[in-house]
RNA sequence: GUGGAUGUAGUUCAGCUGGUUAGAGCACCAGAUUGUGGUUCUGGGUGUCGUGGGUUCGAAUCCCAUCAUCCACC
């Protein structure tokens, strides 16, 4: 994998840049809709990449590990042939599922032992046997197993969950080194930035990562319950660490205006819940603000669902009838949400890259900021 | 026509022998959701207790009438 920045913003660090993988360019900054199990839900492959022109997708190991499992995805040839999905592919390494989902999770030097969220047997993640999932399920882009700390966290435990990240983050770089790709392509490694809320606890896990001399650099750990300012804070806090020629990629981050904001701090990469998951929920996202389309003041709105939109729902359905597929709950609002927002947001950013090139990222920003944190 | 049963929130119902501001599930209305469990959580009662009288300090509850629906029988 490389990475090449393409161009500069004038008043900020923001920039442009290629991500070459073995599978396709990814144009950055790039939002990655998430496809736990190898599919981003209710969203067929020919819509991501014709509609939302989605450039990379997500996968999770925890979810993928327990369900179909290795031995189907080693048949398979891995995640790309399995799925039919031939653009690249980043798998979160599950340190985060283990953190929000399993039951009884026990966190030790040598790993995590949990239990499936799905029949409640037991299974122990290492750093070893984490990278050789992810090798298995063949992700152009593989994630360090990590401790996601808790937003709220104090000191003393912020710090001994930075200790083991970061020798679980020594092993799996290990691991990596010593192991190879199973399908005839390229797999890169990122490492995960911990360190809570505490900037020389950031500092510290930023040095460690910079100095593995990987391909690219994630930070983690936030939006995870502490303030949108102490989020901004910490990427600021490590961006001068973080080696300036490798994508920065700021995990499960966040709404359109997070998006931007870090965008303009210097990260490259983002993925998020929120198009898919609050879009089943009724929740649309629009230059214009946040809707809740189950609101029942939409009920006779027979405008279109997004009249600027880009995706071919926001001018195939009103606002009035997707509510009613809501209340009704039929599976079709929860396509056409999904399809609007991932639509949205592979807009917005694709117009942040516009305003980088031109040099007036900031100014443009700061201009539709507000309005996209409006609820209407 | 006769006999019986039932009428309480949008809906299905709970409210014992009379006792503060009539409750529950679902629905509905609103809010939350940030490295996805097709979720989950939080808040809101939206009611002339079929109607009209009566008994009582006090009635959804007891009595009378009436209306509606259902069942059985002629």
């Amino acid at each position: 994998m490389t990475f090449k920045i393409t161009a500069k913003d004038n008043d900020s660090v923001a920039r442009c840049g290629i991500i070459q993988t073995d599978h396709g360019a990814i144009e950055t900054p790039i939002f990655m809709p998430v496809g736990t199990v190898g599919s981003v839900k209710g969203i067929y492959h020919k819509d991501l990449k014709d509609d939302i022109k989605a450039q990379i997708i997500l996968g999770n190991t925890y979810h993928l590990y327990l369900r179909p499992g290795l031995e189907i995805l080693k048949q398979a040839g891995g995640l790309h042939k399995f799925s039919s999905w031939d653009k690249p592919i980043l798998t979160d390494s599950g340190g985060y599922q283990v953190f929000s989902l399993a039951e009884n999770r026990k966190l030790s030097t040598d790993g995590c032992t949990f239990r499936s969220h799905i029949d409640g047997s037991k299974h122990t993640f290492t750093p070893e046997n984490n990278v050789d999932t992810q090798r298995i399920i063949g992700a152009d882009i593989i994630m360090a197993l990590d401790e996601c700390c808790p937003g709220d966290a104090d000191r003393k435990y912020a710090e001994k969950s930075l200790k083991l990240t970061q020798s679980w983050l020594e092993r799996c770089v290990k691991q990596f080194n010593h192991t190879e790709p199973l399908y005839g392509y390229n797999q890169s490694f990122f490492p995960i930035v911990q360190g809570c809320i505490y900037p020389d606890l950031r500092r510290e896990a930023a040095e460690q990562a910079a100095s593995l001399n990987r391909d690219g650099y994630a930070i983690g750990g936030l939006s995870v319950g502490e303030s949108t300012e102490m989020m901004y804070e910490m990427i600021e806090v490590v961006h001068p660490i973080l080696p300036i020629d490798k994508p920065r990629y700021l995990m499960g981050v966040g709404t359109p205006a997070n998006i931007l904001e870090g965008i303009a701090r210097g990260i490259d990469m983002f993925d998020c819940v929120m198009p898919t998951r609050n879009g089943r929920n009724g929740m649309i996202f629009t230059w214009e603000g946040m809707i809740n389309i189950r609101n029942k003041k939409w009920s006779d709105d027979f405008s279109l669902v997004d009249q600027n939109g880009t995706s071919f729902v926001d001018k195939q359905y009103t606002k009035a009838y997707l509510r009613h597929l809501f209340i009704a709950g039929e599976m079709l609002a929860a396509q056409i949400a999904s399809e609007h927002n991932l639509a949205f947001y592979l807009e917005v950013i694709r117009t942040a890259r516009e305003h980088i090139m031109m040099g007036d990222f900031v100014k443009w920003k700061n201009k539709v900021v507000k309005k996209l944190e409006t609820k209407i």
